[in-house]
DNA sequence: TAAACGTGGCC
DNA sequence: TGGCCAAGTTT
């Protein structure tokens, strides 16, 4: 005689530990991606190109998959290899990835690649050590890196995951306090068996079931273990410390037109806000903005007449960028600027808020949206 | 430890 | 519309 099956066992998900049960989730759920081997191949003990893997991952630092997707694509397309990344030009890297944000990425990108020729023959470290000892790479990276790209059973921890185990386990410590005690809680769920794979379930997990809002419970694998749901509030959780409110900046953004439609731009400084992009010259951004301020700041003397205002929220302030445009006989462009020609724009290393500002200008001059405010 | 560091989508 | 949020790292 048999004894009675439980109802977790009889579950279409069941397994004995939660970390079962989202993999057999994932393997029926999860997201498709172009950096991602599908889960098939895992099982049959395949691993997805660290260089893919690790190139992924740094896009997606603070970015959504979205976005990520088209840069993977071309980053990919453009430079297949670590040792290709390497042999490219750093301005090439900025100009790529201008419009992705946070450019310091990029910059370290490309010293990663460079070390990783240099050092390691093209060779990605396959363990959290020695990737963590590589630019742009942090503990959450080198655990995924380590994880995906090499199956070791590291405990990944991203904004998913922490959402996802403060919910699981009802932390009460708001973030970032909560994090250690959300890192020792995963490192005790990782499997052995495809640590890769629970890492990226954890993640798919947060990004289409446990999500911030209006979290979709009833669909969740992991139902049956969670304390916040059980306590009927897990949009409750996690939670956080209260955001420092977002001063406003402002400032001037001067363009200047040559007759045949070329844009004067320079290169911003290597370090700090956009470093290493390229911009319309401007002014100090600063707390006030008087007219001194401006007709100082222009990069030479003209008839500069009012193109609005262009507004742009970065993460720690807000931007009130008034700009101005004059147009110009051929003239040599100013030490340390250059020419652009209207072909040369699209190519440009242009952080968002200056083809905003060229487009406030110049309509159509880019393929930026106006993001206009009244003046 | 806290601040600096981009952008776009969503409600 | 404005605040929140997204596969964080560096200093």
């Amino acid at each position: 005689m048999t004894r009675p099956m439980t109802a977790e066992r009889t579950s279409a998900s069941a397994g004995g530990t939660p970390a079962a049960r989202l993999i057999t989730w994932y393997d029926r759920h999860h997201r498709r991606l172009p950096w991602r081997l599908a889960p098939e191949a895992i099982r049959q003990g395949q691993r997805p190109d660290p260089y893919a893997v690790w190139l992924s991952e740094i896009m997606l630092q603070q970015t959504t998959v979205g976005a990520v997707k088209p840069y993977f694509d071309a980053f990919m397309a453009r430079w297949p290899t670590v040792e290709a990344l390497a042999a490219a030009e750093t301005e090439d890297v900025m100009k790529a990835w201008a419009g992705l944000g946070y450019y310091s990425r990029a910059r370290n990108l490309k010293k990663c690649a460079d070390e990783v020729a240099a050092r390691y023959g093209g060779v990605f470290p396959d363990t959290e050590a020695g990737l963590k000892a590589l630019p742009g790479i942090g503990d959450y990276t080198a655990a995924a890196i380590a994880a995906i790209a090499f199956g070791r059973p590291a405990a990944v921890v991203d904004g998913n995951v922490e959402r996802v185990v403060s919910r699981l386990d009802a932390i009460e410590t708001p973030l970032p306090a909560a994090k250690p005690e959300i890192r020792k809680a995963v490192a005790a769920m990782v499997p052995t068996d495809r640590p890769g794979d629970f890492a990226q379930a954890m993640m798919d997990l947060g990004a289409t079931i446990c999500t911030p809002r209006r979290p979709s419970c009833i669909l969740c694998p992991l139902i049956e273990d969670c304390t916040a749901q059980r306590l009927g509030a897990p949009e409750r959780f996690p939670l956080k410390a209260p955001k420092a409110e977002k001063p406003v900046r402002k400032g001037a953004a001067f363009v200047a037109i040559r007759e045949d439609g070329a844009v004067l731009l320079r290169r911003r400084p290597e370090k700090g806000l956009l470093g290493g992009m390229s911009e319309v010259p401007t002014s100090h951004w600063t707390a006030r903005l008087d007219g001194a301020n401006e007709a100082t700041a222009a990069p030479f003397p003209a008839h500069w007449s009012d193109s609005g205002v262009v507004t742009h929220v970065f993460t720690h302030f807000k931007l009130r960028l008034s700009v101005f445009r004059t147009t110009v006989a051929d003239m040599a462009a100013p030490s340390g600027h250059w020419w652009s020609a209207p072909t040369a724009l699209d190519g440009e290393a242009l952080p968002t808020v200056m083809k905003k500002a060229i487009e406030a200008a110049i309509p159509g001059a880019t393929k930026a949206k106006r993001g206009m405010a009244g003046k």
